[in-house]
DNA sequence: GTCGTTGTCTGCCCCGGGGGGAAGGTCCGG
DNA sequence: CCGGACCTTCCCCCCGGGGCAGACAACGAC
């Protein structure tokens, strides 16, 4: 037919692979034109290569990388079935994969379309992190939450925040914790410690005030955004969330307060929720 | 609190986002360091950019890209919640457009993993494209297809490459094509044309072969691997594709021989199937 | 042959959303 | 004052090409 010099526009617009795919699949290596003019450089394609063309653009819209077609079509040419349908069954493991990602977002979108207001609160998924073990200073104290907090808290800075403190170099060097050593939710008489993370020496005149250092290792995290009255809640959720996956606490729980109430409003407060676990212990791989 | 010198590292493992990710953000703008040292170019955020960057982190995690990530931010700043609500519901659509997308896919996979043997010849899907027009030599006649094309074809051939016309200097620029004058299929008595394109001065000593230019313009295009003998099901599928959108065909159908059978086996023959259509009367967008 | 219209070449920068690493300056606790 | 951790900029890489510039090459019509 003399038909088989078929140069690269003509044979992009046969087999619908644009001229800058194909360079880029004969530099890949994927689809070598037959010929190549050493003098021009010109690419010619021949009527064969057609069928190559066009399964390439047929396994690009199926989603595969260039890669695996490379490995699709060699696995074609030797008839290696069994190479085929492991990637077809790889893809499509990977699209059932990626459907429920992209339907969980949509869910959380829609739910989200319907209150504004808790949008950016509700959308933090607990995450499993290292944290570093950090030398603090702190009180203990019972009471309800909310009141014996305000009294430790008040009482910390107070004896931190002091003239021999600060010129004996004294540094805060993180915010400021809850630390709560019951293992269950209590309304009322929680032992509750409230701890700073400093460096330098520290000098104190109230003996319910010690320095010592809080263990590192992994944790459940999550970051809750808004008014502390809404901690509950968010306990709630990490705790569903650690049951689901069978994580067991290995220490108290702890609460960060990441910002200053003094500085921002009720609703942009941060709070980071903290359960020690050990990983070794989870059961079930999220 | 004497907190609000937040390092990056110290940002990070807060937010969760990468250093990396918050340097990006602060050359793009999206989140951009309290205070940078002039000297040294250490960035330093604020208690208030943690709650920024948790929520860049959440709209992150819910596929936005940043330039929307800036906007929703910014009307989450001012209050505007319609472009908030617009860009959420945009990006809800896009989601579900992309889950129809991958469930086709996977059927496609799912459909061609039970057989091997139409994978390849299977996922075209038909196409609009433009077809410039082209000067051809061809000859006319009535039969049955495939009969009445093997003849035309083989006198098409025996007219063209004759000594005379390879000193003239004609050329064949393209695939042999069949144009099918009838409106609708016939068994047998089909009137049949077969083309083929050239360049230059033509001559041939049957009257019945004759030089013209084929009208150029839209079609929808599918191109189909096999045996010609499956040609049929292939005019089905596109004819069905045709319909579902409404298109009206303006002119006859083509068939074009992209390979040789004298070269390649009838697995590897590809043929593209054309009907000419009004762009304009598409109803319907696909 | 010759001229003008295409076609094609290479090379470079761009997209998103960063990852990885090199080379070198800083900070801080003890 | 020292070591290690932390921070900086700079550059290249991922994928699958898109777009453009400048310079040749091919081809068709006369």
């Amino acid at each position: 037919m003399a038909f088989d010099q078929i140069p690269i526009g003509r044979f992009s617009l046969i087999t619908r692979l644009s001229p800058k795919a194909l360079r880029l699949y004969d530099e890949r290596g994927l689809l070598v034109p037959a010929t190549t003019d050493i003098a021009t450089g010109y690419r010619y394609y021949t009527g064969q290569q057609i069928a190559t063309g066009v399964s390439i653009k047929e396994l690009c819209g199926l989603g595969f990388p260039l890669a695996e077609i490379e490995t699709i079509l060699a696995a074609k040419e030797t008839g290696d079935r069994g190479t085929i349908q492991q990637l077809f069954t790889k893809r499509r493991g990977t699209i059932r994969t990626e459907v429920i990602r992209l339907q969980q977002i949509e869910a959380l979108l829609e739910e989200s379309g319907a209150s504004l207001e808790t949008m950016f609160m509700s959308f933090n998924e607990p995450v499993v992190k290292e944290i570093a073990p950090q030398r603090v200073v702190g009180k203990r104290g019972v009471g309800s939450y909310s009141e014996i907090i305000t009294i430790l808290m008040n009482d910390l800075c107070g004896q931190i925040f002091t003239n021999e403190n600060m010129r004996n170099g004294l540094k805060v060097t993180g915010p400021f914790m809850s630390i709560y050593h019951d293992c269950e939710y209590r309304e009322k008489d929680a032992t509750v410690e409230c701890v700073v993370p400093i460096t330098g020496k520290v000098a104190v005149s109230d003996p319910a005030i010690d320095v010592h250092t809080l263990p590192g290792g992994t944790c459940l995290s999550l970051i809750y955004k808004g008014p502390y009255t809404g901690l509950h809640g968010a306990w709630s959720r990490i705790g569903t969330y650690a049951e689901e996956r069978e994580f067991a606490a290995t220490g108290p729980h702890r609460e960060v307060y990441l910002n200053d109430p003094n500085l921002v409003s009720d609703e942009e407060l941060l709070t980071e929720l903290q359960i020690p676990i050990d990983i070794s212990t989870r059961r079930k791989i999220s």
